[in-house]
DNA sequence: TCGACTTATTAAACCAATTTAAAAAGTTAG
DNA sequence: CTAACTTTTTAAATTGGTTTAATAAGTCGA
């Protein structure tokens, strides 16, 4: 019997590996799929050593189901991020789960000179690496830098396809905010049709990610969560709050021309979107801190309208959605 | 052969009227379906009348294609919207064609008697209606008047079962951005990822619509596009810089103080979500001020990642919107 | 006007996933 | 400990769509 790699193995793949689901009778409901089908595919799987079986689901008043899982070590992933004077990477198995991590100085910021040579080094240590994702705080669009002020050496560059032509591995590369808001959403389980904001300060300007429905909000230019633009006083930015504020060693207690600015902020995302939640990062500020953002906005938005106000843990987000892009390539590209 | 209403009829029906192909090959295409399968409906939905053979396409080098159109006749949907006195309705056939049009006037502000009477009045008019959609300029989260401060008699009220146990057919109850944005959106053919805002100053406060993907931003409370909270100065809204303007009659020229309101308005969801179009109403604009409202932009945003300014006839987009709301019922209840 | 070429339609063979029914493997009440 | 009941799994039959191949209906150039 040959292995044809068709949309039902797909879909019963993605079930294992990104759902975690586990019997034939959850894998049938959720992919809408019957029962025989998932469990032909299955045996497929087993036979390519994809999958296996391990033991029985508790029963619950009848036959106990036979328990599938995926097999972590069938393949694995690269995922790493460009600071702008270190690159950090973290090998991950094919679910998603960190098996390695390092991190690579960049000397003379010559960004791609040490991505070159993670690549190479990391490639040549562990060789069935299926799929590598990149995340950079750049204005990406499909795969090619478009702006970079921290990178010159990328600057208009197709970074996908270089990553591609130098490793011969399919590539992602994904803007920072976009991959951590990304993975907030999916490390979260977000039901349905919710709607989330990541903001990241940062040393070199704030930013913001927006998903929506599951689904990130690139924009006509790539200029979408650009903030630092917004015109929210007279005569000043969100940006020019912000700076005067942050020059200060962090972390240090917001100012009350900080929390102004930050209200304003999650009050204009909340007069557009209306989102469900908006995220600030570990990075910027610590949990105490949200409630005084919270009366801040409410200044100028009624409180039943506030998102919820939470913290997240900024490069485990940002590693978590460049897991998971890597891990959708991983499993397109079996 | 029994008319058994399955999902291919459906996928079919659906390119017929929304999209209106009309070949065989085309529809086969546009569904993913083959070629005898499409006919196949094709023959079933002739046989129940709700599809006719109509000529050729034009040869384009070979044995010419048959044409099929949907039959317009077959049956009809009831679109109206309600404003502060007056409630306008059209009657439109199956595939969203204004058959007749009217309006009603609302005596000493009862919206739910007026409504009550256009129903009762038109669906005597004319049987065969078999769905209706209704627009109205509040908040509304499934079929339910969250916040009505134009119709008292509304407050609170499940509109959709009311509107469905008064007439007995499937409503859909729709917010009038909500309303215009798709219209616009569905209209004008947005291809595919493009993002959209619809905002309207209006009499009553203003609002704006969001279409991205062509899916509807609801928001978490449904507050989403209430724009008159932005807090764009120091000391004042949008509102504010708004209505102090608006008070004259309209169409008065866009006084410095507006056009700068709007600039800000527009910097600011380009500086989020960096939408392809901004769609501002006839109602409030004429085509030359958008020059100015792009300039004013500008002092915020770098010229490149502005959106196209439109003006959206404000009634057709309010009414195409409803229509295709109405037509997604229809072929939903057929 | 004929013949080569294109494109659309019809008919028949085929196949893959579903449905149905029977068997297997548990649990629990008496 | 057995009988009655649940739930999962396997096997067989059916269905509903695709694929393939043959046919029909046009265009265009010589």
């Amino acid at each position: 019997m040959e292995h044809t790699t068709t949309d039902l193995t797909i879909a019963v793949r993605r079930q294992l590996v990104l759902s975690n689901l586990s019997t034939v009778a959850s894998i049938s409901e959720a992919t809408r799929l019957s029962f025989p089908t998932v469990k032909k595919q299955l045996e497929q799987l087993i036979q390519a050593g994809e999958v296996f079986e391990h033991g029985f689901e508790d029963s619950r008043g009848g036959r106990p189901a036979k328990r599938y899982v995926y097999n972590e070590q069938f393949t694995h992933g690269l995922t790493l991020y460009v600071e702008k004077t270190v690159i950090r990477y973290r090998l991950i198995d094919c679910t998603g789960k960190t098996i390695d991590d390092g991190t690579q100085l960049i000397l003379d910021a010559d960004h791609l000179g040490a991505l070159g040579a993670v690549l190479d080094r990391q490639l040549d240590q562990t060789s069935d690496v299926s799929a590598i994702s990149l995340g950079v705080a750049a204005a990406v669009a499909d795969g090619t830098i478009i702006l970079a002020p921290e990178y010159p050496t990328f600057a208009h560059l197709d970074l996908k396809r270089w990553v591609e032509s130098r490793t011969d591995r399919p590539a992602v590369i994904e803007n920072d905010m976009n991959a951590a808001v990304y993975g907030y959403g999916h490390t979260h389980e977000l039901s349905g049709d919710q709607s989330i904001v990541y903001i990241y300060l940062g040393k070199n300007g704030p930013g913001a990610g927006i998903l929506i429905n599951g689904q990130l909000i690139r924009g006509k230019t790539g200029f979408s969560g650009e903030i630092s633009f917004l015109p929210l006083y007279d005569d000043s930015t969100f940006l020019d709050r912000i700076t005067s504020e942050r020059s200060a060693p962090t972390p240090a207690p917001l100012s009350d021309a900080a929390l102004d600015a930050l209200g304003r902020l999650v009050a204009t995302f909340t007069a557009t979107l209306n989102p469900h939640a908006i995220i600030f990062s570990d990075v910027d500020l610590v949990d105490a801190e949200l409630e005084g953002i919270r009366h801040a906005c409410q200044r100028h938005i009624p409180a039943a309208h506030t998102p919820d106000l939470l913290i997240g843990i900024w490069e485990e987000d940002y590693f978590a959605g460049l897991a998971r892009r890597c891990v959708g390539l991983i499993l397109e590209s079996i």
